[in-house]
RNA sequence: GGGAGUAUAGCUCAGCUGGUUCAGAGCGCCUGCCUUACAAGCAGGAGGUCACUGGUUCGAUCCCUGUUACUCCCACCA
């Protein structure tokens, strides 16, 4: 047996991929068994693997091979999301590098650079995850933007425009001035910053007074369009029918009174800038204030900017400040803290801006989302880009008015151009594409083509899917909005169940990110520990929903896990077998009887953590589930039951006990298998092999139906193997032996504080006080584990012998040497102490007549079981200490 | 500003309907070991006023009040 001391993840992960794949075990059809369907949260086609995904995806494969394993047709749909802003972003950044600038370019010749960049980068997250063993259903492989998927957002986007829940309208909306597009507000985050709030006067139109305004933004005054005070601010009412002077422009704009301003804030006096704010937006509106729009699309100063014509909005505020100060218009300036809203994608300051958008009105879904979305609020889902689903809308000039097609394609289009407007000419079509996430939303259905072809047999078969394994950063964005859809088209919800996975973050809790560079690179990870090791580093830290402080050195626990159960199979594998059967074996006192006991408890053991582990998934706690397998491999099997079964170095085992260690750890690997998809597949075809070389060489079996045997197992997987189930096991069993665990660690313990060699066989002697110490099942096990010669039932406690105590049972452990009678006395008179204090608090209680009178009665019981166990405990504990002494 | 959550060992977290799974796990730490599967290992061990305060109760880590600290979500007042 040449196997290696290390284990070394790399081949045989590279091999069971391919294997896998070949045997496409990833691969699912509808068929007659219960379906389990997972669908992928997309990632964005140009992004890289980052410490996010794994968390993720590793969630989702252990669920999807757990359900696979447990005779469920599991289906996992991988794929990718076409992110319209990144992707479109990186692509300008592409052409740039190579000299093009993208407005040289016609809309049909960037969309060719844009694919050939996603057929270039596009793969790589999909081609990462398979690293990590993700079992998806490859053949399946989606993009947001591939053929079934474009066409469903236009038929969905036609249909919703057909039943009024889509309209085009001039709206206030969220402008990333770097991307050049709309977002939603749902793509704006509000970072805190520290600016400054800015004193302005304005002087009343043909008086020498002026009115004090603040604002963080002087550089809106060019758009101001009117002053607002409260109307019953006593110290404006002399403002009123006013018009006031726009410090540095010179323009009058009128004084209006309304009740949205704040007195308590600033001087109490708002100024109304209608095109730049969505509030004065809102005012400009009821009072039928002019607009100016003082900004270009990327931020910088439009004509009405005046001398600031062609400046950036930051660099104009420096400016303008300068000026008003020169002018002596600005009263004081104070340091402020206040909330900037930030592009998601860009993270380029936001600027708030009129202009025409597509909406969609979502107010139908208003009840069922309630707790979700308090203040539902229209989506706008056009963005002002060429990567993504073109909207199909058509746009005729009639007269002076233009009219709206919203049509599946053109031809449909021009059809109804003629039969509604009698119109034959060419028509323009909108220039805008769709938010991604109108292409995300329907994810669910579009996989099975739901949308295009309803009531086809895939989506009838996989749809709803089970389970959903998301980050909870985009419930609004996305997952909101799939139940929108699938209520809308599929009259069902499309996850049975939502998992929410944590925010990974570094040891100092900070989330990890590019900008911060404290995100290790997945693939580097898996590199050094494998991707066993990896995966279950993911899972131990990632309690359901907790964020997960990430700890390389959690991986290193799961490489070590894996070289484990490595060398345990090294273990098995070298045992010689005995030809004899195990009955009429006799090799030794501590053989088959012990090794008998050894198999019951294992069983026993297993199918107590089966029962657990079952919670475990039933609430999704997969951490301790992971960590309840864990110690049945690593404690349970390898530091118990080996130890138990493991011949006597040079000696064999008997048949029956390997057989049925090959079985227990063939087993052991089933319920690891959906965590360590790898090491587990591995080792359980060695044990298969070895199962079957065994059968086969035992009952003369001829060679060549051994070899064809041998073949066929080859061509299995443990990933379709039968999960098992709980059965009911002895507690009464597992409760002696965990007696006998206690003496051998006492035993140990003895050993370790005395100097003593495991190799010098002591004696045990004990005075049970009742029958709930029970040895005699596993005494094979105490006197081999313990290294113990003989254990005694006695009456009366010997002279120099160390004591322990498991329960209320005493333990002596006879000495040939001379025990150091201080240090013993001193350990016995700590352990009174405890006792002693132990017993005051129980009788404490029972002396209180009120916890007599009103506690029940199986509590005063047990109270009074503490008392009887304490006494008998100090009574021995003086008996030693005066034979001592 | 509105809402929700969390606080238990050095770290990360379990702890179901108040009372023997009530103080736990993994990692880390300490001590001793290269015992012929594994030093990526073996054996043993130490560590906690269950955030603070008051209350309910015979009895509180658990229920209630308040305080403090942190986290998240929503809103966005110039």
């Amino acid at each position: 047996m040449e196997i290696a001391s290390k284990y070394d993840p790399r081949a045989v992960e590279e091999k069971w991929y391919q294997f896998w794949i070949d045997k496409k075990l990833f691969h699912s059809e509808p068929d007659h068994r219960v379906p389990y369907t997972v669908v992928i949260p997309p990632p964005n086609v140009t992004g890289v693997l980052h410490m996010g995904h794994m968390l993720n995806n590793t969630i989702q494969d252990v669920l999807v091979r757990r359900a696979r394993m447990q005779g469920k047709n599991a289906c996992w749909v991988p794929g990718t999301d076409h992110a319209s802003i990144a992707t479109e972003a990186k692509v300008v950044k592409m052409l740039a590098e190579r000299g093009i600038d993208k407005r040289s370019l016609s809309r049909e010749d960037f969309l060719k650079y844009a694919w050939e960049w996603k057929e270039e980068y596009g793969g790589i997250i999909l081609k990462q995850l398979r690293r990590l063993g993700a079992s998806c259903d490859w053949d399946r492989t989606a993009f947001t933007m591939d053929e079934v998927r474009y066409e469903s957002v236009i038929r969905v986007f036609v249909d919703l425009y057909n039943k009024g829940l889509i309209y085009r309208g001039v709206r206030m909306v969220n402008w990333d001035p770097q991307a050049l597009t709309a977002v939603s507000d749902e793509e704006v985050i509000y970072k805190e910053s520290r600016s400054k709030l800015f004193y302005l006067r304005y002087y009343v139109e043909g008086e020498d007074r002026y009115i004090v305004v603040a604002t963080t933004r002087p550089e809106t005054i060019l758009g101001d369009t009117a002053v607002c005070v409260h109307p019953e601010d006593e110290r404006y009412q002399w403002l009123k029918g006013k018009r006031v002077i726009v410090p540095g422009v010179g323009r009058a704009v009128p004084v209006i009174m309304d009740e949205y301003v704040d007195r308590e804030f600033g001087t109490g006096a708002l100024k109304i800038t209608p095109a730049h704010d969505i509030n004065d937006y809102n005012l400009g509106m009821k009072y039928g204030l002019e607009s100016i729009d003082i900004f270009n699309d990327n931020g910088t100063l439009n004509e009405h900017g005046g001398k600031y014509a062609g400046m950036d909005r930051f660099a104009c505020r420096k400016q303008i400040v300068k000026d008003l100060e020169e002018a002596g218009l600005i009263e004081k300036i104070e340091d402020y803290t206040n909330k900037v809203g930030h592009s998601e994608r860009t993270d380029a300051v936001i600027e708030p801006k009129l202009s025409a958008q597509w909406f969609f009105h979502p107010a139908k879904f208003k009840n069922t989302y309630r707790h979700w979305l308090e203040n539902i609020k229209d989506w706008c889902i056009s963005r002002q880009l060429w990567w993504g689903q073109r909207i199909p809308a058509w746009y005729l000039d009639l007269d002076g008015r233009v009219e709206t097609i919203v049509a599946l394609n053109e031809e449909e289009a021009l059809k109804i151009a003629k039969e509604k407007y009698n119109h034959t000419g060419t028509l323009r079509q909108d220039e805008d594409v769709l938010d991604t996430w109108f292409s995300s939303w329907l994810w669910p259905i579009s996989l099975f083509d739901g949308i295009r072809n309803p009531g086809n047999p895939e989506i009838s078969y996989y749809y709803p899917t089970a389970d959903l394994i998301t980050a909870p950063d985009i419930i609004f964005f996305w997952v909101a909005r799939m139940i929108m859809a699938g209520e809308e088209y599929m009259h069902n919800v499309p996850f049975r169940n939502v998992y929410f996975t944590g925010i990974v973050r570094d040891k100092l809790g900070r989330k990890m990110s590019k900008q911060l560079g404290n995100s290790p690179d997945p693939i580097e990870l898996i590199e050094k520990y494998g991707a066993d090791g990896v995966r279950m580093g993911m899972l131990l830290t990632a309690p359901a929903g907790n964020d997960l402080p990430f700890d390389e050195a959690i991986c290193e626990q799961g490489r070590n896990f894996s070289n484990k159960l490595w060398n345990a199979l090294r273990l098995v594998s070298g045992w010689q077998v005995t030809s004899e059967t195990s009955t009429t074996s006799s090799t030794s006192a501590t053989g088959t009887d012990t090794n008998s006991v050894a198999v019951q408890w294992m069983e026993q053991r297993m199918a107590q953590v089966l029962e657990e582990i079952e919670k475990d998934f039933d609430q999704y706690r997969l951490s301790e589930a992971l960590m309840a397998s864990y110690k049945l491999a690593w404690d349970d099997f390898c530091s118990w039951y080996l130890e138990m079964v493991k011949p006597a170095h040079g000696t064999p085992i008997d048949r029956e006990t390997y057989d049925a260690t090959l079985s227990i750890f063939s087993r052991l690997m089933l319920m690891l298998h959906p965590f360590m998809p790898f090491v587990t597949e591995e080792i359980w075809h060695q044990l298969e092999t070895k199962k079957l070389e065994l059968r086969t060489k035992n009952e003369d079996s001829d060679e060549h139906l051994s070899s064809q045997l041998l073949a066929l197992t080859s061509n299995f997987s443990i990933m379709n193997q039968h999960m098992l189930t709980s059965v009911y096991y002895d507690q009464r069993l597992l409760d002696e032996f965990d007696t006998a665990r206690e003496v051998i660690a006492g035993v140990r313990n003895i050993r370790n504080t005395r100097g003593l060699s495991p190799k010098e066989t002591l004696s045990v002697s004990y005075i049970a006080k009742d029958d709930r110490f029970q040895v005699s099942r596993f005494e094979g096990v105490i006197r081999k584990l313990g290294n113990v010669s003989d254990i005694t039932a006695i009456t009366e406690q010997p002279a120099g012998a160390l004591q322990f105590m498991v329960g209320t049972a005493e333990c002596y452990v006879p000495m040939s040497q001379n025990v150091n009678k201080e240090e013993e006395l001193k350990k016995l008179q700590e352990d009174l102490k405890y006792y002693e204090g132990f017993l005051r608090s129980v009788m404490a209680k029972l002396s209180n007549e009120k916890f007599v009178g009103g506690a029940p009665a199986p509590v005063i019981e047990k109270e009074r079981n503490k008392q009887r166990d304490a006494e008998s405990k100090i009574a021995a504990l003086k008996a030693q200490i005066e034979a001592l002494g």
